[in-house]
RNA sequence: GCCGCUGUGGUGAAAUUGGUAUACACGCAAGACUUAAAAUCUUGUGCUCUUAAAAAGCGUGUGGGUUCGACCCCCGCCAGCGGCACCA
């Protein structure tokens, strides 16, 4: 019976005529449960089974908490900016809006078809005028407080295509599109100084429910390691060496270095810096070895790079610094694995006591001195540092080099500052104007939002701009500071620039004056749970939790509520049938709306939480989706047969009531753990011990409200059979009965030398009596038998559950 | 390389978080219904030994440890997966 499209089409229509019974209530007695699923990217192929599986998640959770009576927003929008539809307008000659509007169009359709109980009312999308208007502002007041900065950064380009590509598009150091060897390239860049907020992202965890694996990724995502700065003197440098490095902001004169071990310092025999380093660069001029050297590090990831395992590589840099500690002459050698984005760029060696230091030294022939006798944990060869131990020694070497004014304790991150500019059109235009008098003016807040503008080709240009800075009446403006002739900024803004306060625009969407208000950011924040891919535990989560923390101090956002989201869940991975992740040219991609079409929705939805647990990684199996079709299909059976049965044969069968109650109270707990897999168990047990019996009207609306969160069509479908009106997914969630929650029997079981060799069914209110079930152990058939004429030497009894005898053999 | 995760039957998985290992489901086998097939229903199903049953032994990647008792805690190893800053 292929009924399933006339009950879709039916309940689905009812739904949409009926959204009221999904919208958030701004101004209500109950409690707010606000639950995000992270927004999609509207990619021209569809809503893929990844989206379907989280979002179901959130779905299943949205429905039980309303029913349990809370008022609920659970919104959706678009983070419709990105490469993949700029890339499609190009290719396809089309405006990246048109584009935009046709994806959000047919995701919102396939959402609306798999059930999704989304407040439409309040849906955004990051594209719209009326929502970067916001992120723009955003922007702006972090220019304004310093938080944003021009700097020039590495971009990967491709000299045949002469434009700039995204990490995805280089593929083996190759461009994706023509093959040519990509290079890097520096250019000016918008820069967000995250770092400054490195230590409260890390101190605010501690506010949150994030499962522990995601507060450790971002601990270790931002990297702080406690050390101190020390400066070397560099020696024999030619006079026009002690320009200003523009990079690091010191003299050239002087290297400075960070270090976690500063206690190490008189072992430190050579020093590297990194081939993009001033220094560097300066001694390329007059030397062909080391301007190849750098040219080849440019075609490197920072990835290949500093991979342990590869030989490493380097060149004399011609120069020598002093060793401070002990005036000794050390060489500066020039090699890729030090990264200039880390640190200072430079690092000081101590080859007996690091592994690449050492590994480096023996290949270049360089002098190893140790100044630990590692196995007393005693400094060596070190002067005033000598007997000491490690964490004495840092601390004295520390108290030396701030005497002498050459270094400071200080704190390293991994973390680095946030590159802001993208040199593409489909984004969020920088609201920045160039002046030539005043230099970088942000626009007046009047002004916003700064639209984008329609363009005719949507490449960028062959020197690595924006197309926008193509568009002459775009470009040229005055200067909202002196009123002069000046120019804009044609970069636009990273996607994340939109998903990072989308959240909050959902409390408020149609605010004009302000981007959410604050009365209702109080009632609604914080997100109580926030549900997404582990991919984004780092980078979304950290640029979003930053960004709300900056609006924080700004006191945009409510002074209650220090962090954005109290609880992140991330759901795991859904791999296709031979386990290997979905991808077109792999052939092995499932397409939900297919599946759905065949089985029907509440088939593709329960089975999707029935197939594991919710955060973990599952391969699609085509065969365990029927065994869940065969429960709905047994299941909408038994309740038809109830249907019109008034007397109830189990009234009065208290095994089945604890059976029942017993099962409310299981799922109604899975149910908030997210362990939807064992719930829908639970259901199937049930119905596995109800079946063959009449159990009444009551009964048989509670078995429907259990199911109604997994398959809201065929619930509401069986629900309006049993009450002519109303929705299920309103009415109330089944509660329990203490009275049959109480067992009046338990099995224990009874282990010799912890191996289960019988058991033992007592009355519940003797499990205490721990004698009399000692008394009664010793009397069980089998245990005599086991036990023979060996001694008991011990007895153990945990209540309720298990005895367990120590014998002698 | 760095960081993180995972490893349980033929398969997806469960285990009240240190107390009956394999719930629920798939698959498979046998049977019922049917002219037949599909669907549905019933029964069985970790492995070894056994005609069968009973009994016993083995059993949560691997080697050790802690414990009366370990899938769970500790140490070492092996295998697989994910993220690594311009895909989102």
């Amino acid at each position: 019976m292929e009924n399933f499209r006339e009950i879709e089409n039916k309940w689905g229509k009812f739904w949409e005529e009926h959204s009221e019974l999904y919208q958030a209530d701004n101004d209500s007695e109950k409690n707010k449960k606000y639950i995000l699923v992270e927004f999609p990217y509207p990619s021209g192929s569809g809503l893929h089974v990844g989206h379907a599986f989280s979002f179901t998640g959130g779905d299943v959770y949205a429905r039980f908490k309303r029913m349990q009576g809370e008022n609920v927003l659970f919104p959706m929008g678009w983070d419709a900016f990105g490469l993949p539809t700029e890339n499609y307008a190009i290719k396809m000659k089309r405006k990246p809006q048109e584009v935009t509007k046709e994806n959000t169009d047919m995701f919102r359709k396939q959402m609306k078809d798999l059930a999704f109980s989304f407040d439409w009312s309040r849906e955004v999308n990051t594209t719209d005028p009326s929502y970067y208007k916001w992120t723009q502002w955003i922007f702006i007041q972090l220019f304004n407080k310093g938080l944003a900065y021009k700097k020039e950064m590495p971009i990967n380009w491709c000299p045949s295509c002469k434009i700039g590509l995204a990490n995805e598009e280089v593929v083996d150091g190759k461009c994706e599109r023509c093959g040519s060897e990509v290079s890097r390239r520096n250019i000016s860049q918008w820069v967000v100084r995250i770092t400054e907020y490195a230590d409260k992202l890390i101190e605010g965890l501690e506010k949150t429910n994030f499962i522990e694996k995601v507060k450790q990724a971002q601990i270790n995502w931002i990297g702080k390691s406690e050390g101190a700065k020390i400066k070397f003197k560099v020696k024999s440098l030619s006079s026009s060496s002690s320009s200003r490095d523009a990079m690091h902001g010191v003299s050239t004169d002087y290297l400075e270095v960070f270090t976690t071990r500063p206690d190490t310092l008189f072992g430190a025999t050579f020093m590297v810096i990194a081939p993009e380093h001033e220094l560097a660069l300066e001694m390329a001029k007059n030397n062909e070895e080391i301007k190849k050297y750098i040219s080849e590090t440019r075609k490197k990831s920072d990835l290949e790079r500093t991979e342990l395992s590869k030989d490493k590589t380097g060149v004399f840099s011609r120069l020598y610094a002093i060793n401070p500690a002990n005036g000794k002459e050390i060489p500066i050698w020039i090699s890729d694995f030090v990264l200039a984005s880390y640190g200072t760029g430079a690092i000081m060696s101590v080859p007996a006591h690091d592994e690449r230091d050492e590994e480096f030294a023996k290949k270049f022939g360089l002098e190893i001195i140790s100044v630990y006798d590692e196995k007393n944990n005693k400094v060596l060869n070190s002067e005033f540092l000598n007997g000491l131990n490690k964490k004495e020694a840092i601390k004295k070497m520390i108290e030396w080099i701030s005497e002498k004014g050459i270094g400071e304790k200080t704190s390293s991150y991994h973390l680095r500052d946030w590159i802001f500019s993208r040199q593409h059109y489909w984004g969020e235009p920088i609201p920045m104007v160039n002046c030539p008098e005043c230099g970088w003016v942000p626009v007046s807040e009047e002004q916003l939002p700064i639209v984008l503008p329609e363009v005719g080709a949507y490449e960028p240009t062959d020197d690595g701009k924006s197309p926008l800075s193509k568009i002459e009446s775009f470009v040229k403006t005055k200067c909202p500071k002196c009123g002069g002739e000046a120019e804009r900024e044609t970069d636009t803004m990273p996607n994340w620039a939109g998903s990072d306060w989308y959240f909050l625009r959902y409390i408020d969407p149609h605010n004009d004056t302000v981007l959410a208000s604050q009365e209702l950011m109080k009632y609604w924040c914080p997100v109580d749970v926030y549900i997404g891919g582990d991919e984004h535990n780092v980078l979304h989560l950290l640029y979003s939790r930053f960004i709300y923390k900056f609006l924080w101090d700004l006191g945009v956002v409510p002074k209650e509520q220090p962090e954005p989201y109290y609880k992140r869940l991330s759901h795991g991975v859904i791999l296709g049938p031979d386990n290997q992740r979905m991808s077109k040219s792999k052939g092995n991609v499932i397409v939900p709306e297919v599946v759905a079409d065949k089985y029907g929705v509440d088939v593709v939805r329960m089975y999707m939480m029935f197939m594991g647990p919710f955060d973990s990684t599952m391969a699609w199996n085509e065969n365990t989706l029927m065994g869940v079709k065969r429960f709905l299909d047994r299941f909408e059976q038994f309740i038809k047969l109830q249907i019109n049965q008034t007397e109830s044969e189990t009234a009065k069968n208290r095994e089945i009531k604890v059976i029942l109650n017993k099962t409310i109270k299981n799922i109604t707990e899975m149910n908030e753990q997210f362990k939807y897999n064992t719930a829908i168990a639970q259901m199937m047990e049930l119905l596995n011990s109800l079946s063959g019996y009449k159990i009444g009207v009551e009964d048989t609306k509670t078995l429907v409200k259990l199911i109604a969160p997994f398959a809201p069509y065929i619930a509401e479908e069986l629900w309006y059979k049993l009450e002519n009106e109303g929705s299920v997914h309103v009415a109330e969630w089944p509660k329990t009965d203490p009275q049959y929650l109480i067992e009046e029997e338990v099995m224990i079981m009874i282990a010799i030398n912890g191996k289960t060799r019988s058991e033992l069914k007592i009355e519940t209110d003797k499990i205490d009596n721990k004698d009399l079930i000692l008394d009664l152990v010793k009397k069980d058939e089998k245990i005599i038998k086991w036990i023979g004429t060996n001694d008991i030497v011990k007895e153990i009894y945990i209540p309720g559950k298990m005895v367990n005898l120590v014998v002698k053999l």
